[in-house]
DNA sequence: CAAACAAACTTCAAGTATAAAATATTTTTA
DNA sequence: TAAAAATATTTTATACTTGAAGTTTGTTTG
């Protein structure tokens, strides 16, 4: 608050987040990398068509696809495309919503959650290498402080 | 190492793992949501190409092609897209390899370095704003224990 | 009830992204 | 030095991504 009593600068302090944000950059991307890498060899599929999959599962009744968008934070003409292929693959259907024409809900089908299952076990264990580094409480740490920048996380249901 | 002596079960380390991930990419995203938005609107550019400009202005001699994929960890083919639209606006040029016909040197123009610097600044400032949340100390911390993670990071030169 | 508005999607255009194949050009090696 | 291997890049095919525009269906309201 006064500028007096801090003992960083205001600029080093941007400077510092600056890096934070780089770290947390590359940090992200390269473990995504390593998972699409794995998705593609070992499944066969994307992240993305994993990522719909994974918000699925945790749905019985399965998600409408506005609501998918909303999960993932993806736009809506996305999700399109990735259901459509999805679906294609068996891995899951679009059924009607009784009351309304315009919408329709889309759910696992067995075949799809049973690949997902054994897709969901091999994404923990590679995560669980990825970031093999953390110890359980260093990850409970870290989660828990970022928790805390949430909060210009706008539009979050 | 020694199960009996560890306070936390083998399981919850990589739940917590996988939570620590969840939380990364979350955080992630809606910074990158956040930067690619503040780009498009502000300077009508996106971030791939703010990532390119960026990387070039690091390097006063400017990087082949390759070593562009390489710093910014995409592929090859990747990068000569966005570098034909760079160009085209004017941003930067290819400067052909002396002893070398197959390369090409990739530079940013006068224009392109005023243009990025601009950028620079504002993209700090919003960097800067997404993680108010973290003291300068804070930022550090996190930084160096995510620095920790990066063993598994192949190829980095 | 009809026009206006809103909601749920899909389609579209442009840009990004990857992996794999193709080109062209060195460099190495037998 | 000719053939093989490696390097630098582009091209191709396919998929993902967004924002905007378009379609159809529902809801509100004057």
């Amino acid at each position: 608050m006064n500028q007096l009593l801090s003992k960083t600068p205001l600029e080093d302090v941007s400077k510092e987040r600056l890096r934070l944000w780089l770290r947390l950059l590359k940090t992200t991307r390269s473990i995504e990398a390593n998972l699409r890498e794995n998705l593609r060899d070992r499944f066969g599929t994307t992240l993305p068509r994993f990522d719909v999959m994974a918000a699925l599962s945790r749905y019985e009744d399965g998600l409408k696809m506005s609501e998918i968008s909303g999960v993932l934070r993806v736009s809506n003409g996305n999700v399109t495309g990735i259901v459509d292929r999805l679906s294609e693959d068996g891995h899951l259907v679009r059924v009607s919503v009784p009351g309304d024409r315009r919408a329709s809900r889309v759910r696992l089908t067995k075949k799809g959650l049973e690949e997902f299952d054994r897709q969901a076990k091999a994404h923990e264990r590679w995560i669980a290498e990825a970031l093999g580094e953390f110890s359980a409480q260093d990850a409970r740490d870290i989660t828990m402080r970022l928790l805390t920048s949430e909060a210009f996380d706008e539009e979050s249901k």
